[in-house]
DNA sequence: TATAAGATTTACT
DNA sequence: GTAAATCTTATAT
């Protein structure tokens, strides 16, 4: 079943991105159906993180989807290259979001290899812009609703111990200084099948 | 208008 | 381990 509005609007987003993980992040695209389950995430808590792009309350074309409330689809182009997906938090006016940085391949594993152009395994898509490559999001998906479009996230009653989910600092934001400290990373550490 | 840097991945030395 | 690929946004002329 899908995740509810309510699920996103939540207030906070780090508990959020806690949540996330072990949802099965579910795209149709391009008449093609796949889906992974969520291993790893990260927390942007807004314009009070360096490290977010809506920091300091910047609103710009593209940071403007993360102003629309939770729910929806925050897909940025990251070194002219990658296409990073992330989940929009919290009600509208608050930029909070939540990065998905790892998925496992679950359903159409055929053809998120085709769109790799490799196998299944190590460094497959375990990385922000390597998940959503293999799931075909784009960054054109900018502003998709994750309840009524081609991307949407569902609850497979996954279960996952407090004890195999590993906090850590964030990744690839030592820009943001001090804001970079903070255990807003979750890992789930169990290897999937 | 022009330039620098970025929530990264991959290939090559 | 180091560097290239490649484009949008933010900051500076």
């Amino acid at each position: 079943m899908k995740l509810s509005a309510s699920f996103y609007k939540g207030r906070d987003v780090v508990l959020i991105a806690r949540k996330l993980i072990g949802k099965v992040l579910v795209t149709f695209i391009e008449g093609q159906y796949t889906s992974g389950i969520i291993t790893e995430t990260e927390a942007y808590n807004g314009i009070y993180d360096k490290a977010s792009h809506a920091y300091g309350d910047r609103r710009t074309m593209r940071t403007e989807v993360m102003y629309g409330g939770g729910g929806l689809a925050y897909v940025y182009l990251c070194y002219g290259i990658h296409s990073l997906f992330n989940v929009v938090t919290n009600v509208e006016g608050v930029p909070n979001a939540v990065l998905v940085r790892g998925v496992c391949p679950l359903d159409g594993t055929e053809i998120m290899e085709a769109r790799r152009k490799r196998k299944t395994g190590k460094g497959f898509s375990d990385g922000p812009g390597t998940a959503a490559k293999a799931l075909g999001i784009h960054y054109s998906q900018s502003g998709a609703d994750l309840r009524g479009g081609m991307i949407w996230i569902e609850d497979r009653k996954i279960r996952v111990a407090e004890k195999d989910i590993l906090v850590t600092p964030r990744i690839g934001v030592d820009y943001a200084a001090e804001d970079a400290l903070f255990p807003y990373r979750f890992l789930w550490t169990k290897p999937c099948k």
